[in-house]
DNA sequence: CCAAAAGTGTTGAGTATACACCCATGC
DNA sequence: GCATGGGTGTATACTCAACACTTTTGG
């Protein structure tokens, strides 16, 4: 026998899982679909695996559809394939999660597919399993965020250690003390403090800094306890 | 339109990366591929997904095929999607990773394989990438061993300090200091010393102990910090 | 001058590491 | 009685968490 022949071929699709952060919260955009079925329900950005494609570049061009964003940090989450988890045909689903900042993200693009961002404590139902894929996404970041730096992905450039403070207390819906929280931060070595303050959230300013992009990679897979407790987590 | 029907359709294989530990050394099965092409070479165990298979059972059914075990430890490791990865034709494979006590492995059955065990710095060169995914796999291994008790899923339900010892060490190609090392283990409270000792490998015997099966599922997740030095591991 | 947020240091507790000797047994 | 591997304790360094006051400035 020469081939795969009398073997079951399948539609394989991939959904993008995509976190953003506005300075208050940690969000999740979300669009409704175009498509039949399930039209016009809340859903992840997703579409077919093509056929010369690796599922790595259908997540990021099915990102870039939507965000209009291109080299962003992208993981590969899990594969769901339950038999039944589309009506129509058998589909498995690829998933990404992705790390936006979210003062890049082109609005306008976006539009077309009706997108919209919601807070993490807010998503609506989804269809399929996609509720599923964005509960393991959050349990995937709280876990790898508390070891690797991964959260400066969801940060412009230029940030203040209070702002990014605001983002790990959201991802862990928990308060740190920011004294130990500078401490902790700044002895990674990653960040660089700047010249210039950010002036718009209080009176006195607070300085921003800049992830030192050699050392953080460098640095990204080492283990760096971010956050305190971390065994209180689960 | 109703249906997917201009989408393509794919293969799609699970392959298995089986982790076996014989009292010695960290090993892992391959086999002696049955069928072209690369008949002969060595090779992952795997299969394609059958019709109304989720991946999860796909993988569960190609372990016990080879290995004659059901209710092992297995997890979903990375989706390998390179179009070109199968010469025959366009096949995905996700990846799983087992980790199997050895004593129960039935070695009868995996004659028909031509299944055989190999130290994991003698692996063979492998067929397709497979030589990847037995590099991600240990990469993972190491990475949560580090963190939660995974390792006792390659050992026999009674089992030695010792022989729990040469098991970490060999895993992180390493030695620790034994009464630290028996210290940060029991600090778990994982483990329940048994009555018996283990009179085979040395003149005075070893106590047994045993998993404590409840501790074991709470505490799996938890943060556990098994290995000294986890920062300086990469 | 006052309200609001930024920034900074110290102490105590707990945890991790390094290190060396005695024990039990089979031969 | 000795060689082999099993088992245990302590002192020290380090890391983490708890905690409060001063600074800056816009209004």
């Amino acid at each position: 026998m020469t081939g795969y022949s009398h073997q079951k071929r399948f539609l394989v699709a991939v959904d993008c899982i995509i976190f953003g952060f506005d300075g208050q919260q940690l969000k999740l955009l979300l669009i409704q679909r175009g498509f039949e079925p399930e039209k016009g329900k809340w859903s992840l950005m997703g579409g077919f695996v093509e056929k010369e494609e690796s599922f790595e570049l259908a997540a990021g061009r099915v990102l870039h559809k939507l965000t209009g964003l291109e080299n962003v940090y992208m993981e590969q989450l899990y594969a769901f394939s339950d038999p039944a988890r589309d009506p129509i045909e058998r589909t498995a689903s690829i998933t990404y999660f992705a790390l936006i900042d979210i003062n890049q993200y082109k609005h306008q693009i976006s539009k077309d597919y009706h997108a919209e961002w919601f807070p993490l404590n807010k998503i609506p139902k989804l269809i399929f399993d996609h509720t599923e894929m964005v509960e393991m996404a959050k349990e995937k970041l709280r876990y790898k965020a508390a070891l690797h730096p991964i959260l400066f992905e969801l940060l412009p450039e230029k940030f203040t250690l209070p702002q990014l403070q605001v983002l790990y207390e959201g991802v862990y819906d928990s308060t740190f003390d920011k004294r130990n929280f500078s401490r902790k931060v700044l002895s990674t070595g990653l960040l660089v403090k700047q010249k210039e303050k950010e002036k718009e959230s209080s009176k006195r300013g607070a300085f921003y800094f800049k992830l030192d992009k050699r050392k953080y990679k460098t640095k990204f897979d080492a283990f760096l306890n971010f956050i305190p407790n971390p065994h209180k987590l689960k």
